[in-house]
DNA sequence: ATAAACTTTCAGAAAGTATTGAAAGTTTAG
DNA sequence: CTAAACTTTCAATACTTTCTGAAAGTTTAT
């Protein structure tokens, strides 16, 4: 197989899997793009690359150096901006997780935190029982899903490495 | 406040929640009215409870139910179906998190690891080893998280507890 | 057997998202 | 200063997904 259509391939699947995840399928693309690429690459490249528009390229890229797995190089005699993916993929994890973490686990935790403490009254006794525990028991577990969350997005790779071997035991 | 008022409140952030993890918002919002409410409920009542038509109502209760997140009920003397969600959030959480794996980690899985054995040919040697590294990196961190997954999805809430205090040491 | 009570299907409509491309804005070299 | 080289914006458009509702299908009681 040549070089071109396994990045092709990959550029595709990754793609997919972003699209499955409530991310642009292009924001996808165009970080798979550049994570296989050696070199950084410029906006017209990644048009080309991609067939994909100028537009459609610098909204993409800004939103991938907000989540902070692009940055921009300039070349030195050259206007043109470059851009380049960080390659460590247990930062890009990180990264990934916390914004994730920010756009998913915290609003809802803020939301069921809320609805705890807030006294709801009800003529239907039962129903309300059911809705208080519902809401605290989802409370507890999404208070624990995002403890580890957290520390995942602290963590470095060796701690990683050690959890996973005691979770695996 | 009023439990109805409470009640409508979860149900529009956790179908917000789902929207976002490409799970379609009407399904989250019926297993959100199912899971906080004391007794099941039949296609009508999800109708009108939801403002949806019938047959949204039918299609995302049959994904639902796909899911395992839940069940049908017959009530002797009532021709209608009645809907029942499980209230066990980690079992709930499990069987998302076996639907989620089969459709995301799977499928990048497979195409990672067909690309890994793959012999690929290129002039660019860097460019080659770039997209071979990047390709195993994502590979093997690919099938620890896969790992983990597995592991979860096969555990207890007892094996989970334990596990998080060995994480949260 | 049949009619009432219910469930399922699916084509078309509506809603939601992503993309284009051209115009406006910005920067830099000379 | 200004023109060329580039980046950004955004209204219009294309595309995708979801929802509706009426018709078709199924089941059950009598």
């Amino acid at each position: 197989m040549q070089l071109e259509e396994a990045k092709y391939k990959f550029i595709e699947s990754w793609g997919t899997l972003g699209s499955q995840w409530g991310i642009n399928r292009t924001m996808s693309q165009i970080h798979a793009l550049l994570l296989v690429s050696s070199k950084s690459l410029s906006a017209e490249e990644i048009m080309s690359e991609l067939n994909i528009s100028r537009g459609n390229v610098n909204m993409n890229v800004r939103a991938l150096m907000d989540w902070g797995l692009l940055t921009k190089e300039l070349k030195s005699g050259d206007r043109k901006e470059y851009f380049k993916a960080g390659k460590d993929i247990w930062e890009i994890a990180r990264k990934i997780t916390a914004e994730r973490k920010k756009r998913e686990i915290d609003p809802i935790l803020d939301v069921l935190s809320q609805l705890e403490k807030e006294t709801i009254e009800s003529k239907d006794k039962e129903g309300l029982e059911t809705f208080k525990s519902s809401i605290s028991e989802l409370n507890k577990f999404t208070g624990r899903a995002n403890d580890i969350v957290s520390k995942f997005i602290r963590s470095d790779e060796n701690w990683f490495y050690k959890t996973l071997l005691k979770i695996i035991k």
